[in-house]
RNA sequence: CGGGGAGUGGCGCAGCCUGGUAGCGCACCUGUUUUGGGUACAGGGGGUCGCAGGUUCAAAUCCUGUCUCCCCGACCA
């Protein structure tokens, strides 16, 4: 892409809005522009990241077996009234009427359809266990939306419920969303904390919190820093059950539900720190499958409520959360997994026709390697393209001048060490197309 | 919802107290200049001051109402 014609609208100056760094990064670089209280759009730039993000979630959801459909956003409120949250959920919900006066809502959660979903087509044991997901927006008119898409009323979710015909199976469908939730984190580079965490209105008995711990967290954590042992930041290969029962059974607590004196952690051991929930899992067994009667045959013939579990990802949040995780002063500095390009190609002089020559055969070559690559193309001074490229965040600049190339040098900048090395032009080529 | 703050060109702000129909920096356009960390100069386009009502000869400025946004708190992916 060739910056020149890419809606990147950038600022210079801090929105007087945005208070938090994400935020405020979000804004300046060109990711998102808010609509309303809780509401963005999302440029370019920050679509790419979304989709990336989203592209690993979904990976690490069907390679744990599950299988990805879309409900809609919008659905019947009979479905609700069914299970009682229609009610219960109270102002949260966003209620709509259709023009023949049907009551409609805009979905915060499926767990309601997607019972509806399966009492409907499945009937026997035999078709146990499942588990189905889909990566959606949700919208929650939450009291306060603040830190730009941290809180957002409008929000996409990836939501995965399991379905089982007993408590020991259903416990193993959660680990395995468990095992995917580390695997998912990991491979976006960041340390997620499991935290043991209260179910609340979504109910049932056994719930994990995913924290990534960052400074501007919402919520302070408590651990026992045998976790950090596990290195969860590199957790990515198979994850053995002996691992699994091994990091639940280590001591992990909000602020609220920790008790400081009766702590099984001693003092030493125990860290504090600043999280941002990203994930939250859940094993409710038949609350939904009991009030939305959805029973499956069992191999005695007799019908039985199946057991239930429900898993969601932040993904839009997962953006600022990464954010929050990986910047500097310039900018953001994304982790290459997720940027939405790879290398930030600059061209200081578009004027000058060896250098434009040079530049537009690396872009070439680089597209030709699939190597996406934002060719920095515009017609401007040297700082202003240093201090976008900075602000964006690319993991890699590839600085292309006058001076170096006539000794045929290119400078390569590593974002987040700032180190830079002069290349060959092949060289250069070679590395990035590795 | 309770508490606090703010709405003036795309962004950041001044003007409001002491009414006289809008200003600065950045961004944008044109030209020249400059060119390895936001170059400099000149010229130019763009807003009727959140909205509604009121007071007045006259309202961005005063009064009333209303909407929106941000921050702190209870809730949440």
């Amino acid at each position: 892409m060739r910056l020149s014609s890419l809606f990147m609208p950038t600022l210079k100056e801090n929105p007087a809005d945005a208070q938090v760094t994400s935020h405020r990064l979000m804004l300046r670089a060109g990711l998102i522009r808010q609509t309303s209280a809780g509401i963005y759009i999302w440029l370019p730039m920050g679509l790419r990241v979304l989709r990336k993000i989203e592209q690993i979630v979904r990976e690490e959801q069907d390679r744990a077996g599950a299988q990805e459909i879309l409900m809609p956003t919008i659905q019947p409120a009979e479905l609700w009234q069914e299970s009682g949250r229609y009610e219960a959920y109270g102002k949260e919900m966003l209620r709509i009427t259709d023009r023949h006066d049907r009551e409609m809502l805009y979905g915060p959660t499926n767990e309601e359809m997607v019972t509806d979903l399966f009492r409907s087509n499945i009937k026997s044991y035999k078709d146990l266990p499942l588990m189905l997901y889909h990566i959606q927006w949700k919208f929650r008119d939450e009291i306060r939306p603040r830190f730009g898409i941290m809180r957002g009323r409008e929000f996409l979710m990836k939501d995965n419920y399991s379905f089982d015909l007993n408590e020991e199976a259903g416990r193993i469908s959660y680990n395995k969303m468990y095992v995917a939730y580390l695997r998912t984190f990991a491979r976006l580079g960041l340390v997620a904390i499991p935290v043991r965490a209260d179910t609340g209105a979504i109910g049932g008995d056994l719930s994990h919190e995913f924290q990534i711990l960052a400074e501007t967290g919402e919520s302070t954590l408590y651990y026992d820093k045998a976790i950090e042992d596990f290195d969860l930041a590199s957790l990515t290969g198979d994850i053995d059950a002996d691992t699994i029962e091994k990091l639940q059974n280590l001591y992990a607590m909000e602020e609220e539900k920790h008790d400081a004196d009766n702590c099984p952690v001693a003092p030493e051991n125990l860290r504090r720190a600043k999280g941002i929930e990203v994930g939250h899992i859940f094993f409710f067994g038949t609350k939904y499958s009991e009030s939305m009667n959805a029973r499956v045959t069992g191999p005695d013939g007799n019908l039985v409520p199946v057991e239930m579990g429900s898993y969601g990802v932040g993904v839009s949040r997962l953006v600022g959360a990464l954010i929050e995780a990986n910047h500097d002063e310039n900018g953001i500095i994304w982790p290459e997994v997720v940027a939405p390009y790879k290398v930030g190609l600059i061209n200081l002089r578009i004027k000058d026709e060896a250098c434009t020559a040079a530049c537009g055969d690396i872009y070439q070559r680089l597209t030709d390697k699939s190597v996406d690559v934002l060719y920095d193309d515009r017609d401007m001074g040297a700082g202003g393209k240093f201090a976008d490229m900075d602000l964006s965040g690319l993991p890699w600049q590839l600085i292309v001048g006058p001076r170096g190339l006539k000794n045929g040098l290119v400078e390569l900048k590593n974002r987040a060490t700032g180190d830079r090395q002069e290349l060959t032009l092949e060289d250069a080529i070679n590395m990035l197309g590795a």
